[in-house]
DNA sequence: CTTCGCGGATAACACGTCGTTATATAATGG
DNA sequence: CCATTATATAACGACGTGTTATCCGCGAAG
């Protein structure tokens, strides 16, 4: 019945004491003001202002309204600064879930530069496995998974397929071979999986683990798994003491050192690709959008810093 | 930019959970709600709902807008209920101004017809004399003025005419004259101005006083004016007492007894008007438009038991 | 795995609100 | 008394906002 439009009006009339100066406060036109104050009165049913011939003067429906009308507008006026807050990525929050080894250095690039950009933005960070952040993501409790997926792997049941949001591809990385310095195989150009069969295996992430083996099944074996860690540091490590090889990707390869070991290519070479995943409605929330910019920035960065890509 | 249907919409959204469910829930067509979000992105410059296939859920933005919503609806919906009120004739206030002698009969009486229909309207009342109330009439300071004039009488110089106004007439009175009961006239059937050339005169009120003069005036002498008093009870008084005539409107005569007088009539009659006058705005505002009619009906009654109208 | 149903988006359209400009009309002040 | 000033009205155009009809896509159930 009584919008913000009208509280404006009569507001303005209550200050500025004519029709035609609360014309000129609200950048309207004279006879706008004068519709605007009939409309009102026959909505509600009683007069709200009093002409005089010469100036208005406000009966006392018109003073309650006018009354009312500060507190409201203002309120209204402070709801509308905050969307705008967050739309001119002067405030919001982006709830980020990346896997582990991301976190080294993609993700912090990636922050800092939203952080440089937009100091206001808050980016919340949880590091998450690719199906438990897909998850948080279908659920709402997360605005963008930074996930990977093996090439030619299909989502286990249950899981949640990337193609089925909106991902954009952040880094396609080949995954290499890592084994002892001392290895037999160190000084290889390069070596096919047929090769590896009697190798025992240091696995990584369960995922990376589901690598392994669909890669050793297609060469026609089960894999010798002797330790698992998810942390790539502690694998090469493990390596490096002579425990085992391992399948490693580059960007961990690019961040992570350990001069125990050598790193060949694998011939076909298998590939993971790293995506930056979100919803096609959070692509259009700026600080969602800054966010995935950032990602996309730091990992061109960081493909120029890898080699196999 | 945003408005207050733009708040409900949002609100309905967030507490129902889905598009239609909001939209049944304003009375709307399930569109209607699509639309209106729509809008509000496109205005707003960033997306306020994430749609996931089946369900929806607020974003950050959204959820802004959604806690925002109470506090300014409720703020507008006490406005309207408020401004509802005064056009209801729930709440109310009237100032009414009245010259002295109108608040013995008509003025009670028409307070409480006001009290007995709408007993949440308040009618503030303040005596004053025509001149003035008109005056508070004009400046805002007052809603209706119970005011009088003497028939033929041109408002003086700088004073305000009752005829500018908004005016309803709710008495036509005589004036007679009061003698003593044991005056020469005392038993004659009516008397002529010319008569009175050699009387003492008590006046009343200013105007009345004015009245006086112009008549006398007219039939050509100046009358000589021993006592003034506004008080018409005092008039009699003095007019009992010997002191004096005096020209008296049959309206008071009605109210204010007094064995030691006698009344007679004056040819030709002179008469006194007493109009109910306001703005033509405030005769649409209800709780004026109440007091307005209540005042008629009490004249109406008081006519009814006045024999000279 | 297909099918059905629920929920949202879109298209097309109608109407009322709300601006505009041009002009009339009333009141005030010199 | 006239010029100025302020409000009211008329005519009109644009757009916000509702409608109905229909499509599309996901999720669940057979």
């Amino acid at each position: 019945m009584i919008d913000a439009a009208g509280l404006r009006v009569i507001r303005a009339i209550s200050e500025e004491g004519s029709f035609t100066a609360a014309a000129v406060s609200l950048g309207y036109s004279q006879p706008a003001i004068s519709q605007m104050v009939r409309r009102l009165e026959d909505r509600i049913g009683t007069v709200l202002v009093e002409r005089l011939g010469r100036s208005v003067r406000l009966t006392e429906a018109g003073a309650v309204l006018a009354r009312h009308a500060g507190p409201v507008l203002s309120a209204l006026e402070t709801a509308e600064s905050e969307v705008a807050a967050i739309a001119g990525l002067r405030a919001g929050r982006v709830r980020l879930m990346a896997f582990p080894s991301s976190s080294s250095t993609l993700v912090p690039q990636a922050l800092a530069m939203v952080r440089a950009a937009h100091p206001d933005v808050e980016v919340r960070f949880t590091e998450a496995e690719p199906p438990e952040s897909l998850a948080a993501l279908r659920s709402g409790d997360c605005d963008i998974a930074v996930a990977f997926a093996y090439d030619g792997a299909t989502p286990a049941r249950g899981e949640d397929d990337i193609e089925a949001f909106q991902s954009r591809t952040l880094l396609d990385d080949e995954v290499r071979l890592v084994v002892p310095a001392d290895h037999p195989l160190a000084g290889a150009p390069s070596v096919t999986m047929t090769e590896l069969i009697d190798e025992q295996w240091i696995a990584g992430c369960p995922r990376c683990r589901g690598h392994l083996l669909s890669l050793a099944e297609r060469a026609g074996f089960s894999p010798d798994v002797s330790f698992e860690t998810e942390d790539y540091v502690a694998v090469l490590g493990f390596v490096a003491a002579g425990l085992g090889v391992a399948l490693v990707p580059d960007l961990i390869l690019a961040s992570a050192h350990n001069d125990g070991v050598a790193v060949l290519p694998i011939r076909p070479a298998p590939r993971r690709t790293v995506y930056a995943v979100t919803t096609p409605d959070l692509t259009r929330v700026p600080a969602v959008a800054a966010t995935l910019k950032a990602l996309c920035a730091a990992a061109g960065a960081a493909r120029a810093s890898v080699p196999g890509s």
